[in-house]
DNA sequence: GCCAATTCATTGACCTCGTCAACGAATTGG
DNA sequence: CCAATTCGTTGACGAGGTCAATGAATTGGC
């Protein structure tokens, strides 16, 4: 796995290197490679709703606004009002933005045939389906329909919980086994000292198989702790961690605690996306561990 | 070829969303991409000469003092003079920066881990396999030192230089017969009348294959026209149009002429390169052709 | 059926990234 | 030894993009 990481990481630094390149003809046509991109959803989709456009390429509306301003004042857009919705925009190119766009689309692909000049035909044939093969294995998409259950923890959970943050977090992040100890600690003093009221956690299924879990702790009598937010590899994606923590607050909200707070690390990107996403904000990051080598972060947010 | 053309793009513009997605991560740690790019390459090479990290990453040499200032204030590294030369500077990461920038490089690595979790071991090896397939094909440097000559036309080489003008053009562009019907023209009116001592042409050769032409014509007396400059697509990238282009300029400027000038069609971003990089300047571009489709440019330069 | 809350597009202020030209100090070539 | 060049630094500037405030249109709750 590890040195799969790496030929990955490689591999996108070298294309990074190649889309840039490509790019270049695209960079001195006076219109920057987001307008451009404005232009190539626009003539594919004939006409479109500003916001539509905006949530696709997942631009700011000021930018857009004053992007589709000008664009119209080259003629190359038409706008209107929605007749649905007089707030709501439609917009649409005009023959003349039609033609000018067929041009930046032309130069772009004679980059690409460019590139493409200098590869034998036998491996311009190989080169396509390598291409297609990334595309099938990463494009697809994960299935994120699976059903799966949220439930309260049974006996031969918990031993779980410390096996699986042992073996993922031992393996894909290097660290020892001081933190397995510290997981089991915690899984610990949950089974002998927890007030029901106060404290939970539960288990995510998927087919049966356990895919990931949650704890809620005292923290003080103001606030809950989340802690151990684990979801199996195999299965992120679902929007079982988000579905995990929205659990664990509603818990804690409903148990008085006034705030809710968490520790993590910050090369643990896919929490924090979860953190985000779930109203938390960070509140701290400090350089931690014997050695200093990583960085820890709390979260918090209001209940 | 124009289907490959249309695979890879489509494949560039899924990557390119998805090395989006990979940086993410790295974006919200209070560094930019080109500032990590830095340190990467500062931490791989031990201590570097700020001339060559700049030249290796391409960027403006105010930026990078600037940015390496920032960095010795955060006490990432070190500058120091070069002991050879007091002009040059010797740059070096600080332990600290060391451990800054492994963090950064281990959340960019639990990017791609996260990526890859939701593949099967199997896949995984598939999609490393046609990663190294497709660096092997559009990195194996194209061999650049390939002997050719220069010389002058003769008889046969007319013909080819219609021939490859008609074909390259119409197939690649899909321009129409009119184009060679014009390229025929410009031929023959060489052939016919032309002054030696203020007309030329030339034939590149590789490997006794005829690789490429250009040809320098009358204006007016001030003024030389470079024309029908061409080079095979396999062997592009060697130098070929750059040196065809600056024989031309030479005779033109033994010739008397004062000024050449030349046209072309903006999406010939390849030529457009060789006209940069030998000295010359857009000076106009318009639309042009019966239904305006195209976008014709004049170059030109003093001699 | 009315009013408060929400959703849109727009605008001005602002920030970061990166470029360009000018400059002084150090070096090299003739 | 002096003129031309190279190197890093600095100030001014521009492009691309973000953020928050605003007003107009719409929706939801009562």
């Amino acid at each position: 796995m590890q040195r799969h990481v790496a030929d990955v990481r490689a591999f996108n630094r070298f294309y990074t290197r190649l889309i840039g390149l490509l790019h270049q003809g695209v960079l001195d046509s006076s219109y920057s490679l987001t307008e451009v991109r404005v232009l190539f959803e626009l003539d594919r989709a004939g006409r479109m709703e500003t916001g539509d456009l905006r949530r696709l390429l997942g631009l700011d509306a000021g930018y857009l606004s004053r992007m589709l301003g000008r664009f119209e004042g080259d003629g190359l857009v038409v706008r209107e009002r929605s007749a649905a919705d007089a707030r709501r925009q439609v917009v649409e190119l005009t023959p003349e933005g039609r033609t000018r766009f067929a041009g930046f689309d032309e130069r772009a692909a004679e980059e690409v045939r460019e590139l493409l000049a200098g590869v034998t035909d036998e491996d311009r044939g190989r080169l396509v389906a390598s291409m297609a093969t990334i595309e099938e294995i990463l494009g697809r998409a994960p299935r994120t329909d699976r059903p799966y259950v949220i439930r309260p923890p049974r006996s031969g959970d918990l031993g779980w919980v410390v096996y699986r943050h042992g073996t993922l977090y031992s393996q894909e992040q290097g660290w020892g086994m001081d933190f397995e100890a510290m997981v089991a600690r915690i899984v610990a003093d949950y089974v002998d000292g927890h007030d029901p009221r106060r404290e939970a956690g539960w288990i995510a299924e998927v087919d049966g198989e356990r895919a990931g879990c949650v704890f809620c702790v005292r923290k003080d009598d103001e606030t809950a702790q989340l802690r151990m937010l684990l979801v199996e590899p195999s299965t992120r994606g679902m929007g079982i961690g988000t579905r995990l923590v929205d659990e664990c607050v509603r818990f804690a909200r409903a148990a008085g605690y006034r705030r809710m707070m968490l520790w993590t690390r910050d090369v643990l990107v896919g929490a924090r996306r979860i953190y985000q996403a779930t109203g938390f904000e960070l509140v701290e990051k400090r350089r931690g561990g014997g050695d200093e080598t990583f960085v820890e972060e709390i979260w918090a947010r209001d209940l």
